[in-house]
RNA sequence: GUCCCAGUAGCUCAGCAGGAUAGAGCAACAGCCUUCUAAGCUGUGGGUCGCAGGUUCGAAUCCUGCCUGGGACGCCA
């Protein structure tokens, strides 16, 4: 990285007047092909400026541009490409990462600065879904991002425990349920009765009449829908914590929709305070004409409330205990029109901090190309999948590696890995077409073939029994260990970007790159060999792998050092 | 109908604050384990970057229109 910001000023230098440090450092790029060096600057804008062809700028600079961080600078057509002094910065790298270990990398721009993140949320009395574990592992992620970049992550888990789903399902449980059958299966024998639900009700609209009635029931107190709706919550949020478990993802608060409940009047008073609030078609709602949006719906027409007033409600509630610097929502991108109401409606409430509030939207899980519906019943269970996969683990460590100690400790890690990995490769805002078969995979562009690099580059270090990780090195200059040293300085940016963009997918696609560029280094260096590269070659193998953790680390994945 | 998102190799996807020869993985085929973990590495084949215009020295990348798929659009969340 400083190489680049000392060709950046060493070309100002020679553009004086044209070109500031900054805009050079803007314009120079990475060349695609190794033999075209590490840092290039293209000449088209200066050719305009000096009306002269661009490849002999190019020529003029590279002649004048000299460092003893270079090895050489060259022109080639209208670049200017500078090849690195590999030895010289490799070892400044490495020494870097070595002093840093997994602090490298990290920023400092959030300040210990409060971020809430709502993420996960699912659904009780329903099972937890593959559309779910989006939110989860990618805001789990982006919460660990956030923590490398200096910010203090605030994990919000705002379980839908409320609204008038409830009521349905109460109902349901009224006309067919058994408490000995539930009890035995919960979350599996409530699913069938919400499907049952919306199946009967299709032919019979009372249903849904009934079911609106027994959520104002539970609304107001209804001490019966009150006992049934705690049960369903209990049951529920035990085998969701089963599966966080599994996964290591850990939260901060579990205050879910119904924890608003008491806090929700203060707002609609607060909105009516305002002269926000309007009566349309018997609901009360506020109007956003001037946003060019549909109104923002407060309060139904039979009295209850819905979801928009809970997020205004949790909102406000979270910047008064918080005082975030920013509030992130980890929610599909179904929900863009809510969330830009809801932010919308807090701004005309002038709530200045209303800028701070922020819809991280992702795409859905399909299945043959359509978005998967829960009130159908066609769910794939989220537990199953994960336990299969740790399976599938354990039967290659099995074939493997059947000495290796730890066995159902590192299965469960691979497995689970290979779940995480597979859904955080891919951008967010992509739909992805739900495919066990990818998810179960282990080769290729997967987790486990991260996971099994850093085993690899453990493994090696374990075996050098004389290194420290003090010993002087004096920097590698083969292409091979260069192409490692260059993804290992990119580490940083792409935290940074990641970060920025609110995209842990940059972290996942980096990391294959450099688990490539070292899995070809290991099959075509010889590492463990006498000679005085010996200590270099370590330092990079040791590196590599504080870099590889420290990614899969902010994916939310475990490293196993043995496979 | 209005708005949002996507369309890149047979499949899954990177690349998209414009830049040099469009990259991976899977699948197919051909190789590499008496030497650091073969969950790996090497090679071969495979592309009108949805279509048509426009901006630019230069477009997969930016703009406009169209086509295709998905989603959202008042009492679900």
């Amino acid at each position: 990285m400083k190489g680049k910001q000392l060709f950046a000023k060493k070309i100002a230098e020679e553009t004086i007047g044209v070109l500031t440090e900054d805009e050079v450092l803007e314009k120079i790029e990475f060349p695609k092909y190794q033999e075209q060096g590490d840092l290039a600057f293209p000449c088209f804008e200066l050719a305009k400026v000096y009306k002269k062809n661009p490849a002999s700028i190019a020529t003029e600079l590279a002649t004048k541009t000299k460092s003893s961080y270079f090895s050489k600078v060259v022109s080639e057509g209208p670049y200017v490409n500078c090849f690195l002094n590999k030895k010289h910065v490799s070892k400044e790298v490495l020494v870097e990462i070595q002093t840093k270990k997994e602090a490298y990398g990290s920023l400092s721009v959030g300040q210990g600065e409060k971020v809430t993140i709502d993420f996960s949320s699912p659904n009780i009395a329903k099972p937890f879904s593959m559309g779910h574990l989006r939110s989860t592992v990618i805001g789990n992620a982006y919460a660990n991002i956030l923590e490398k970049c200096g910010y203090k992550a605030i994990r919000i888990n705002h379980l839908g425990d409320w609204g008038t789903q409830f009521g349905k399902l109460i109902s349901a449980y009224y006309r067919w349920g058994n408490e000995q059958v539930v009890r035995q299966d919960p979350i599996k024998e409530l699913l069938k009765l919400y499907v049952r639900f919306h199946e009967e009700a299709e032919v019979d609209s009372r249903l849904e009449e009934e079911g609106r009635l027994w959520f104002l029931k539970l609304e107001q107190g209804d001490k019966k829908a009150l006992e049934l709706w705690q049960w369903f919550r209990e049951v529920s949020l035990e085998e969701f914590k089963g599966i966080y478990k599994l996964l290591n993802v850990n939260f901060d608060s579990y205050n879910g929709e119904a924890f608003y409940n008491d806090k929700m009047e203060e707002t609609i008073q607060l909105l009516k305070g305002e002269g926000l609030l309007s009566t349309s078609q018997g609901a009360e709602v506020v109007t956003l004409e001037e946003h060019n949006l549909p109104p923002c719906l407060i309060r139904k027409s039979d009295g209850a409330t819905l979801y928009a007033t809970r997020d205004l409600t949790a909102a406000i509630y979270r910047h008064k205990k918080y005082q975030f610097a920013k509030s992130v929502y980890v929610v599909g991108q179904e929900q863009s029109l809510h969330f830009q109401q809801v932010f919308l409606v807090l701004k005309k409430l002038g709530f200045n901090w209303a800028s701070q509030l922020e819809h991280l939207p992702f795409g859905f899980i399909l299945q043959n190309g359509k978005k998967m519906s829960t009130r159908k019943g066609k769910v794939v269970l989220l537990e199953n999948v994960l336990r299969e996969a740790i399976a599938m683990a354990e039967k290659s460590i099995e074939e493997k590696n059947p000495t290796l100690q730890n066995k159902s400790k590192v299965a469960h890690d691979v497995g689970i890995g290979a779940i995480i990995f597979q859904d955080l490769k891919t951008d967010p805002q992509h739909s992805v077409e739900f495919s066990l078969k990818d998810m179960l995979r282990f080769e290729g562009a997967t987790g486990p073939y991260v996971q099994y690099t850093h085993a690899r580059a453990c493994s090696i270090l374990r075996k050098s029994n004389r290194y420290n990780g003090n010993e002087s090195l004096d920097g590698l200059s083969d292409e091979p260990s260069w192409s490692v040293v260059k993804k290992l300085m990119d580490f940083p940016t792409k935290v940074q970007e990641s970060y920025e963009q609110a995209n842990p997918s940059e972290i996942a696609t980096y990391l294959l790159s450099l688990c490539r560029e070292f899995n070809k280094y290991y099959a075509h260096c010889k590492i463990l060999q006498e000679d005085n590269q010996l200590a270099s070659r370590l330092a990079l193998v040791e590196c590599a792998a504080i870099v590889i953790k420290e990614g899969l680390s902010l994916l939310g994945m475990q490293a196993p050092s043995e496979m």
